[in-house]
DNA sequence: GTCTATAGCATGATAGAC
DNA sequence: GTCTATCATGCTATAGAC
């Protein structure tokens, strides 16, 4: 599906080729997570998920994870705390779910654009489906980004890794443009990083703004393109 | 003092003359609430005080300061409950510490280099002396990062507009470089905060690297010179 | 100045009614 | 499939001994 995007396409391209966004993920976390939700009826199912994972997403960002409590999060959702336990094991699990959801899409978007030729265009094209999946899935990754470090030993360790792999990718794609030795492009690839994520993490700051995530993504690529490709400035 | 220092300045340089660093800051700490800690014999309070906070930072970074128990910090530090309580006035009072000892150095840190002619010279310095400063006040930096969203909401709008007084005065310098719009100085300002931070927020990612600082202050500095002044490439 | 002991309440999880 | 009621544990904070 990437292969019809234009190199700098815009959100709106994106959406129309992106296998998940706000309305299909929780078909995808009933699906994932059929064996552990006992409740059979799937449209309900849909329904309390939703409900219990935004309810998840606003307590702990207000106060942590950890802090969190269960009695809260039954209050949000207007479920009480046995009908809650039929769509979750435990509370570590529910986190579990969120960062496992995560870890999928980044893992997929690695490989979408390895048709292109250029590596500076792949560099441009994975940064725009970052800063993109992000402002679809924004209070998932927000979640992963914030938490992973309060999280079991063995979640926190494949999040770190996730992390790597992708910034991993991006580094060799700088250092194939020949212009960077491997340090300079793991720099420039840390920096990439740093400047997406932004995105997602101090949503706040752009939102008060009025930045569209267009003219933010637009900014960005320029960055580190007329960094990567000076002569074309 | 920061008078002295050179435009390209390194870590070994910024540490003679930077007011606040990892051993003077506990002096700081005790004097400035003062009036809130009942220990009166100065040695020992230091101490305590250090094993207090860095037992804090230590908690807070795997369960998150809500999560943490003081029966944990109590365990960290050797002291008791009741010994513990000479030293805060409550849970929320201690994080309030930290928060408030971050906000002075980083509110500070915008006089430092007015006296500078150039707007983009300014900018290298508070790039270089922002990172440094994480460099060696890393935990607290870290907490406040991670932290202030979990804090009550008054310390929370204080955290953002210290961001925002920094990224705005950023922002005001490029635009006075003349080569960008308001709104592209803002963006161009965010992604500076987002890479410097980034030096103190995914610190593990660098160390395994075996990144020095003056390193990745040196690659930060001339990604966005580079972008700023492309003439001198 | 630091300790022990405890008050008073909230927590994650489960059992069993319907 | 969802509820109410309850268990055992752990929490912040404080009182009072030394």
């Amino acid at each position: 599906m990437m292969e019809t995007l234009p190199i700098s396409f815009t959100l709106a391209e994106f959406r129309k080729v992106t296998p998940l966004d706000e309305s299909n993920i929780w078909s995808f976390l009933l699906d994932r997570n059929a064996d552990r939700i006992s409740v059979k009826r799937r449209g309900p199912a849909l329904e309390n998920l939703e409900k219990i994972f935004v309810a998840t997403f606003r307590l702990a960002n207000s106060v942590g994870f950890r802090a969190m409590t269960l009695r809260d999060l039954c209050q949000e959702t207007g479920l009480s705390m046995g009908g809650l336990y039929g769509y979750i094991e435990s509370k570590d699990q529910l986190a579990a779910m969120i960062e496992d959801a995560v870890r999928q899409t980044s893992e997929q978007m690695r490989t979408w654009f390895t048709h292109l030729k250029s590596p500076i265009d792949e560099v441009e094209c994975l940064l725009r489906a970052f800063i993109f999946s992000s402002e679809i899935l924004q209070p998932w990754l927000f979640f992963v980004y914030l938490e992973s470090r309060t999280l079991a030993a063995e979640q926190r360790k494949v999040a770190k890794e996730s992390e790597l792999r992708f910034h991993s990718h991006i580094a060799a794609l700088l250092e194939a443009t020949g212009g960077f030795s491997e340090a300079q492009a793991f720099l420039l690839a840390a920096h990439c990083m740093a400047c997406v994520q932004d995105w997602y993490v101090k949503r706040w700051k752009y939102h008060a703004e009025k930045i569209s995530v267009d003219d933010f993504a637009e900014s960005a690529v320029k960055l580190i393109r007329s960094y990567a490709e000076p002569q074309r400035r």
